[in-house]
DNA sequence: GCTTGACATGTTATGCTATAACATACGATA
DNA sequence: TATCGTATGTTATAGCATAACATGTCAAGC
């Protein structure tokens, strides 16, 4: 890994990283994309996909909800729920179904079949690309005749960081 | 397919077939795993596995609370929770975390690394063997340093039944 | 300008999912 | 038979998610 290391790489979630560069470069292509589509990306959910943006955990919807509280908006499940179900529409964030929680997408508008490793020490999120894993489900869909609409792939474990510390 | 489709082929959950050979023969396994390690299946772990196998739906916690409690166990939440945590520890049952259900596992005692084909119509589900997929994560944590330890895989889609209903 | 309709936001209330903490029972072992 | 580990039962509460309704905003069509 050189200079060509991305901010988006995913082994980045697990290093110490200018994280300015997260935050302002995803946050600026959601805008781009919302611009494109006609989707509304509204203060609330700006501020959403803020929160998310500022750290590379997953955040649940009330966790969330505190933080756009304190920003002015509302402070009742549904305002976080409509925000992020928005986000995830929009492919600006995915959901973690095994932490019941939400994170920001980091490669919006780009077609992809996300998976996620998270540290179960530190509570680090990272979205890999995983096009082998897609391909592999399509295979083992296509063997008993189901059509695949929606994956979720996670992963708990260390990462490399607590993995270290661990040993 | 011929004769060597045996009950636990993954394409059998979107079929008609000969169901009690799914319950009675898993339960039998389970028994002998439990026998030769000595975990201690219950009765109420019994009787859980067995609530699970009588369907190929995954079922909630109160789902399963509500059908032990017919059959004369306690009627809160934790009765369920531990049967079904002790089912999943001992791989006599799969979590399935898109669904907030459980499932009972059709290859106890095998080695697997399951992957999970969930219709959104008539919310059966599929437990097919998916060595591919954890060979594509493992190969894609391998290039990030984490180290997984559980994995979950869900599809959500369209089983061949409903797919053909619903053209 | 006014009306209408689509959509976003706010709020109340409630339902579903999961676990902490403590009490009781029971078999194995010393 | 005293003790310990494990399983079960029960109470209470925490955490996650949505239904239903009210209010506000803006733009299209009259
Ligand atoms: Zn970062
Ligand atoms: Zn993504
Ligand atoms: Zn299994
Ligand atoms: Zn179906």
């Amino acid at each position: 890994m050189t200079t060509e290391q991305k901010h988006s790489d995913p082994a980045l979630a697990f290093a110490a990283h200018d994280h300015a560069h997260c935050t302002g470069d995803v946050l600026a292509r959601a805008e781009e994309l919302s611009a494109e589509t006609g989707a509304r990306l509204t203060p609330v959910r700006r501020r959403a996909l803020e929160i998310l943006l500022e750290s590379h955990r997953a955040l649940g919807a009330y966790e969330v909800l505190e933080k756009l509280a304190e920003a002015g908006f509302g402070n009742q499940p549904p305002v976080a729920y409509r925000a992020l179900d928005f986000l995830v529409d929009q492919g600006f964030a995915h959901r973690i179904r095994r932490l019941n929680a939400f994170a920001a997408c980091m490669h919006p508008g780009e077609a992809h079949s996300p998976a996620f490793f998270i540290c179960r020490a530190c509570d680090a999120v990272a979205e890999a690309p995983a096009e082998a894993v897609r391909r592999a489900m399509e295979a083992a869909a296509a063997r008993i005749g189901f059509s695949v609409e929606r994956m979720n792939v996670e992963a708990l474990g260390l990462c490399p960081t607590c993995a270290e510390a661990a040993s």
